[in-house]
DNA sequence: TCCGTGAGTTGGAAAATCAAACCCTCCCCT
DNA sequence: AGGGGAGGGTTTGATTTTCCAACTCACGGA
């Protein structure tokens, strides 16, 4: 699915070629959720089971899911998140924080991540150097291949 | 593109539903980028221009993106990121900071984003309350809604 | 033996994608 | 006055994906 002719080398346009697609994202939803069988994702998605199954192969391929024998005897199976898969969580959750803020009114959320300090997660994306929160303004973008052009008020 | 019977509620789920389509991270990306013209969308990101008009118009109307002329006769125009476009630049750079992880090496990247700090910005998702990075270990679910049931680890 | 469960696969209609061509409005050049 | 861009799309028709329901297969239990 990357597209064909991306004129862009991009991290972020590889990451979507691997977890973009159309319920990717909320089958990784659910197997960090520890809801890893295949019916349960059909069910707590709402995918198709086809697609589903296309899905699932397509990540454990790209090497975010696993798929372990839960049951020999009947043979069953499970996915689980990787250690790459898990890292993604994040990604979940910031986009779940946006979700929150701007499509509910913030309150009356269907679903609430606590954190193990005790309190509710919401999650900020801050710079590892300066510890500060992200924001638009304070970033600038430094091509360093081909490919890119940048203009206006991020551009380099 | 909202699944058409998800029985989760969740905004995850509703997140993808405005942004989730293919190409549309790319968009965001480009207008951050303040590349918002419709040609330079086309190149850079490499989608079909019907597409991308339809992307467009979805962005438009659910308030991430807003149309804009930069010149009147003859008309042209210029997508630009909303408040709530610019508040899902934190996602974009935390998918960019997984990809350049797992998908290239962590070294020999096509992009780096400067912060103001003076530091290339390596995004780090934090709790708000506690300060420290997010790690799937330290999550509980709690479901507030139903449509809810978790198992395993990461369960309430 | 018949039923149910889990984990998919199959078949065919409906929708979305793709690529290329086309259109319209304006501007500029001559 | 005619011709040639450029920008911002729309149209057309072929190709892919999605969708959904039904089906399979392997077991285990009553």
């Amino acid at each position: 699915m990357a597209a064909p002719k991306d004129p862009r080398p991009c991290s972020i346009a590889d990451a979507l070629a691997i977890v973009g697609e159309k319920y990717s994202l909320l089958v990784l939803r659910e197997v960090c959720l520890g809801n890893g069988r295949f019916d349960q994702l059909v069910r707590n998605i709402g995918a198709p089971r086809d697609v589903l199954a296309t899905r699932l192969r397509r990540l454990v391929d790209a090497g975010v899911l696993t798929k372990r024998a839960y049951s020999e005897r009947p043979q069953r199976f499970e996915y689980r998140p990787t250690q790459a898969g898990l890292e993604l969580e994040p990604v979940l959750m910031t986009l779940k924080e946006w979700g929150d803020r701007h499509l509910r009114d913030g309150t009356d959320l269907p679903m609430v991540v606590e954190h193990t300090c005790g309190n509710e997660l919401i999650p900020v994306v801050t710079c590892r150097s300066c510890g500060a929160p992200v924001h638009h303004e304070d970033l600038t973008a430094h091509p360093q291949a081909e490919g890119w052009t940048v203009s206006g008020p991020t551009a380099a």
